[in-house]
DNA sequence: CGGCAATACTG
DNA sequence: CAGTAT
DNA sequence: GCCG
C-alpha cells in the first residue's frame, strides 16, 4: 500500500526528513541536495573509429550538454544524489568511460593502442589492457540511455565487449550497488524495443518496485516519462517552441497547449528522430497529430520548419516576444501596445515614463485606459521597474549565483527567525545550470496553524532585506490562503513574495550586483513537501500532476493535496510520499524537464 | 464536441 | 471579469 | 491542436 497514514498538523515538522549525512553547507538547516562545491565531472571519451561524422558529432554534443545524477541508494531520494557534468575527454587516458561502436576485441585494441602508444610507445598492448580494466567500455546506446534517463544506465547492459563485461560493470559510474537494483532499470530498457505493453498511464503500478518499469516514452502524461534536461532532438524542439510561443502571444491558448504537449513528448523521446523512426514510432506518439507530424516531417527532411522561420522573421512576433519578457506585460497587453504602434522596448520606456497627459494625439489618447491620469497604479509601477531593470533581469543566472543567493537568504533568515529551512527549487532543482529567476522555498518548524508565531515571516523577511538594501522591489506579495475549505484550520499555509534582489557578490566589490528576480515561497511545514513538488516543475509536469490527480479524485496544488469528495487533506512527509499518495512512480527532479 | 492546471492579485 | 503571474 |  503506497498510502501513508496522515499525521496531523503541528508535530509533523519536516526536520525528520533531513539526511544527516551529506549536509555540507554553512547553514545546518539548508537542505543541500545539489551543491556546486561538491560538483564533479564524469569524463567520457568517444572512439571515433567505426562511426560516421554525424554519429560522432552527436555523441560529443550529447556529452557536452548533459548533466546527470548519480544515486547512492536504491530508492532514490533527491537528497541522496550527486550531480555530475558530463565532459568530453580529448585524451582517452583521462576518461572514466569509453564509448565505442566497436564490438570486437581485436579491433578495439588496435584503436586504443594508438592513443595509448603516443605517450608511452612501447609495449602498448599490455598498457591498453591495463586501462581497459580501469574504465567502463560501453556502446553509444549507453550514452543515449544515460542522458535520456539523466542518470547512468547500467553498463552491464551496454558493455561494448563481452570480454570486458565484468571490468566494465566494475567501473560503471553508477557504481556496483546500482546494478543490483537493475531488474527494474534494466528491463525498462527493453520497453523501447517491443511496441507492446499496455500504456502505463492507464494502469499505474502500485508497487514501488515497478516504478522504473512504468516509465515509457510513449506515455500520455509526462508523469510517466523520463524528461531529461536536454534531449536528442533539441533543434527540432527549438523550432516548435517558436510556434508555441507565437500561439501564446497571439492568444491561441489551446493551440499553444498542443504545441507544448508535443514538445514535451519529443523531449522524452530518446532517439534522434529520423524519417524511419518517424514512420515507425514517432507518428504514433500521443499529441503528435496530423499537423505536428507534418511539421516534424518537414523538419526531418528539410532541416527547418517554414512556419517557424516566418514567425521568427515577423516583426510582430519580435515585438510581442520582447514585450512579453517584461514582467506584467502578457499577450494581451503586448498586442495592444503593438497595435498602438510600439515596436521596441525603448518605445515602451517612453510610453510608461511619459504620463499620458498629451503628446502626439493619435496613439496616446487610448493610453488613458491604462492610468486613470491620477495615481500610478501598482501594476504600472511594477512594469516600470521591470522595464528599467530589463537589462539585468534578462541576464541568465548561474547555478552558482543562485546557490549563493540561497545562502544569503539563509543568513538573513537566521536573524529574522531562528530555525528556518530553505530549499532551492524551480529549474535549478531540476538540474539547470542557468535560469531567469531563482525560486526559494522557505519553511519553519514552528510555523503552525493556531500560532501566530512566524507567520508574517514573509513580511518580516522582506522588511529586513529591504533595510539591508538587498531587496529592491516587491513585484507581488501574496498570502496564499490554503483551501477555502470549511474545517480546514489552515489559513496561512503558503505565502509568496516575488522580489527583485541585488545580492552583493563575494569576490567582486567593484561592480554593482545585477538585479535578480527571486521568488520566495513560504510554506508551513505540513505542506513543505507538497510545495517542493509544486515548485520544482516543470510547467508541463505540474499540469499533468493536477490532471492526473483530478482523474483520480484528488486535488493537487502546492499548498496541499486533498481528496475531492470529502476535502480530506494529506500531508506527505517526504517528496516520495507525494508521489506515493498520488499513486505515481517517483521521478527524480532531473527527469521532470518536460518543457523545452 | 467539450475540455485542456489551478490559484491569487490587480484594476 | 479579464489579464498576468506562478 | 489533440484527446476521449
Amino acid at each position: 500500500m503506497p498510502k501513508r497514514p496522515v499525521r496531523s498538523s503541528s508535530d509533523s515538522g519536516s526536520s525528520r526528513e533531513r539526511t544527516p549525512k551529506r549536509v555540507r553547507s554553512s547553514s545546518p538547516w539548508r537542505i543541500d541536495e545539489s551543491p556546486s562545491h561538491d560538483e564533479e565531472t564524469l569524463k567520457i571519451h568517444v572512439l571515433r573509429a567505426k562511426m560516421d561524422d554525424d554519429a560522432y558529432a552527436s555523441l560529443v554534443k550529447l556529452i557536452e550538454t548533459s548533466r546527470i545524477v548519480l544515486r547512492r541508494h536504491r530508492n532514490t531520494d533527491a537528497e541522496d544524489a550527486e550531480w555530475k557534468n558530463l565532459v568530453f575527454a580529448e585524451d582517452i587516458k583521462d576518461a572514466d568511460v569509453i564509448v565505442t561502436a566497436i564490438r570486437m576485441r581485436q579491433r578495439l585494441e588496435r584503436h586504443i593502442s594508438w592513443q595509448v602508444a603516443e605517450p608511452a610507445p612501447f609495449n602498448s598492448s599490455t598498457r591498453s589492457l591495463i586501462w581497459q580494466k580501469t574504465k567502463a567500455v560501453v556502446t553509444p546506446q549507453w550514452l543515449e540511455e544515460t542522458v535520456r534517463q539523466g542518470t547512468p544506465a547500467p553498463c552491464g547492459e551496454h558493455a561494448a565487449l563481452n570480454d570486458l563485461h565484468d571490468d566494465t560493470v566494475r567501473q560503471c559510474p553508477d557504481g556496483p550497488n546500482l546494478l543490483v537494483e537493475s531488474g527494474s532499470t534494466t528491463s525498462r530498457l527493453s520497453a523501447d524495443i517491443p511496441p507492446s505493453s499496455a500504456d502505463p498511464a492507464g494502469e499505474p503500478p502500485t508497487s514501488t518496485e515497478l516504478e522504473h518499469l512504468s516509465l515509457s516514452h510513449k506515455a500520455r502524461l509526462c508523469l510517466f516519462r523520463a524528461s531529461p534536461l536536454i534531449c536528442p532532438n533539441q533543434a527540432l524542439i527549438d523550432e516548435l517552441k517558436i510556434i508555441q510561443l507565437s500561439r501564446k502571444l497571439e492568444g491561441e491558448e489551446r493551440s499553444m497547449l498542443s504545441y507544448q504537449r508535443a514538445i514535451a513528448m519529443i523531449k522524452s523521446y530518446p532517439h534522434i528522430i529520423t524519417l524511419e523512426r518517424l514512420d515507425n514510432e514517432v507518428e504514433d506518439l500521443p499529441y503528435l497529430g496530423t499537423k505536428l507530424v507534418a511539421m516534424i516531417e518537414e523538419y526531418v527532411t528539410l532541416g527547418k520548419i517554414s512556419e517557424a522561420e516566418s514567425i521568427r522573421e515577423s516583426s510582430r512576433f519580435q515585438a510581442l516576444s520582447a514585450f512579453s519578457r517584461i514582467y506584467g506585460i502578457g499577450p494581451h497587453t503586448g498586442r495592444r501596445l503593438y497595435d498602438l504602434g510600439l515596436r521596441t522596448l525603448e518605445e515602451l520606456d517612453r510610453y510608461y515614463e511619459v504620463t499620458p497627459g498629451s503628446t502626439d494625439g493619435s496613439a496616446l489618447s487610448s493610453l488613458e485606459l491604462y492610468s486613470k491620469a491620477n495615481e500610478e497604479t501598482v501594476l504600472e509601477e511594477t512594469i516600470k521597474v521591470a522595464l528599467a531593470l530589463r537589462h539585468d533581469l534578462c541576464q541568465t543566472i548561474s547555478r552558482h549565483e543562485a546557490e549563493r543567493i540561497g545562502q544569503i537568504l539563509d543568513s538573513e533568515l537566521a536573524h529574522v527567525e531562528q530555525g528556518c529551512r530553505t530549499l532551492l527549487v524551480g529549474g535549478y532543482r531540476r538540474g539547470k545550470v542557468q535560469g531567469n529567476d531563482v525560486d526559494i522555498l522557505i519553511t519553519h518548524p514552528n510555523w503552525t496553524l493556531g500560532s501566530q508565531k512566524s507567520r508574517n515571516m514573509s513580511k518580516r523577511l522582506v522588511q529586513s532585506l529591504r533595510e539591508r538594501g538587498i531587496l529592491v522591489h516587491v513585484m507581488h506579495l501574496a498570502g496564499f490562503h490554503g483551501h477555502n475549505v470549511l474545517r480546514t484550520h489552515h489559513w496561512d499555509s503558503l505565502e509568496k513574495a516575488l522580489t527583485i534582489l541585488r545580492v552583493p557578490s563575494a569576490g567582486d566589490a567593484v561592480n554593482a550586483p545585477v538585479h535578480r528576480q527571486v521568488d520566495l515561497i513560504f510554506a508551513a511545514p505540513e505542506v513543505f513537501w507538497t510545495a517542493v513538488v509544486g515548485w520544482t516543475g516543470s510547467t508541463m509536469f505540474e499540469r499533468d500532476l493536477r490532471l492526473w490527480a483530478k482523474e483520480r479524485g484528488m486535488k493537487f496544488d502546492s499548498s496541499g493535496i486533498s481528496r475531492r469528495h470529502d476535502s480530506k487533506l494529506f500531508f506527505p512527509r517526504t517528496e516520495r510520499e507525494v508521489f506515493d499518495l498520488l499513486e505515481l512512480p517517483y521521478i527524480h527532479p532531473a527527469l521532470r524537464n518536460a518543457d523545452a
